[in-house]
DNA sequence: GCGTGTGAAACAGTTCACAGCA
DNA sequence: TGCTGTGAACTGTTTCACACGC
């Protein structure tokens, strides 16, 4: 059922995520269908992206009528994979650790956190906020524990300077993915995906972006509409 | 002394902050001056695309020698703006507002929290862990606060329901950028700058993608090199 | 008529390869 | 010789425009 293996861009599968929530958002509202005219401009893209991108993972949508809005979120859920459920470990419950563990979103996204890590030993044993049935387990227990209980997916929230080894134990008992939280360029197999979240990029981003939004302003005065 | 006003790829500027991230490591390490290739190798990119990506934003490569690891640190925060201090707001103390808030991320890039606000009216005046002298304002204070201490970004940690109008509030009130870690796509002016940390985004990019590789093992067997 | 799916054209970004300077 | 900066070639992505189905 899964059409084409790859040649797929990169891009459109981002964007595949974001069409998914907006399909939720419009499935909540209670519509039924939605054009890629619609859709796109709710995100802010042309009716032809949306169209071509749809048409990568395959073709779901109804001549004349439009896309299905439930329809099509089974479908792209699919394709993403998160129709199913992940077992994943979080190591380093420091306060982002923290936070992302009490975080509603994975479980939504079919991520269940079945088991936490962490260096100090003085953690060991003790419940997590948020989580039912997991106690904080010292790194020592890490590849056993993922071994046994199968975990695919490792989070990493450590500091950089332990991310890469607390990668490659990830990587050596098993896992299949790693979500990065420490602000340094992983390496990993090829085997292994990597997603990155990179909140210094990010802050980088955005005063670039005013700092050059204020270069802009100095040069011309005016400017308006779209 | 700021070159071209546009036309810089966007990838180009993204990957400014990680060549500034191991500017930065190597300069800790003492290294002096650092060639295309060797900054490519550590960041999975070719030499090429790094004299290209630096030569976008000014010619600080010497002939012969590659480049000088503090002069080019020092131009690439500059370009970046994150050699001045940004006064910043935080929107949403719920878990990962409070492990944002302590994040010591911000201030080491020249964010600087110097006010938080919550809709929950029993947390106004509390203090923030992490944070001297703030204490956490009811949302009615958001635009007057803005406005009297010249707060020039906005941090959105609320739920994605209510982002968009905090959105609003934050544009209103003046801030010049927006960082959102709230699950939507936002709508800004585009005198408005605006950057976005999507964790259900990341999430299903990541399973997307061991999802893919899931498939590609079981159609071909053996595979290996680079 | 409305709205999708898709080749073909246009555009953007990356890689190549080399001239030129220390 | 070593290494940058950059036009030219190439690759990938987006936009356009239209044939076809409801």
């Amino acid at each position: 059922m899964s059409s084409k293996p790859e040649s797929i861009p990169l891009p459109a599968v981002r964007r595949l995520s974001l069409y998914l929530r907006q399909l939720e958002a419009l499935a909540r509202r209670g519509d039924g269908t939605v054009s890629s005219k619609e859709l796109g401009l709710a995100l802010g893209l042309s009716d032809a992206q949306v169209r071509k991108d749809l048409a990568y993972f395959g073709q779901f949508g109804h001549a004349g009528i439009g896309y299905r809005v439930d329809e099509v979120i089974r479908h792209v859920r699919h394709i993403l994979g998160t129709d199913k459920t992940w077992p994943a470990a979080l190591v380093g419950l420091g306060r982002l650790g923290q936070a992302l563990a009490a975080y509603g979103g994975f479980v939504e996204k079919g991520f269940q956190l079945v088991a936490v890590f962490d260096a100090d030993v003085k953690k060991a044993d003790r419940p997590v906020a948020g989580l039912r049935d997991v106690r904080i387990q010292a790194m020592g227990a890490l590849a056993k524990t993922i071994a046994d209980r199968q975990i695919l997916l490792g989070i990493i929230t450590v500091p950089a300077a332990h991310a890469q080894s607390v990668a490659d134990l990830l990587v050596d008992a098993g896992v299949r993915g790693i979500l990065n939280f420490a602000p340094i360029a992983l390496t990993v197999p090829k085997t292994v995906a990597l997603s990155s979240v990179d909140l210094a990029v990010q802050l980088e981003q955005l005063s670039f972006q005013v700092n050059s939004m204020r270069d802009a302003a100095l040069r011309s005065s005016g400017e308006a509409d779209t």
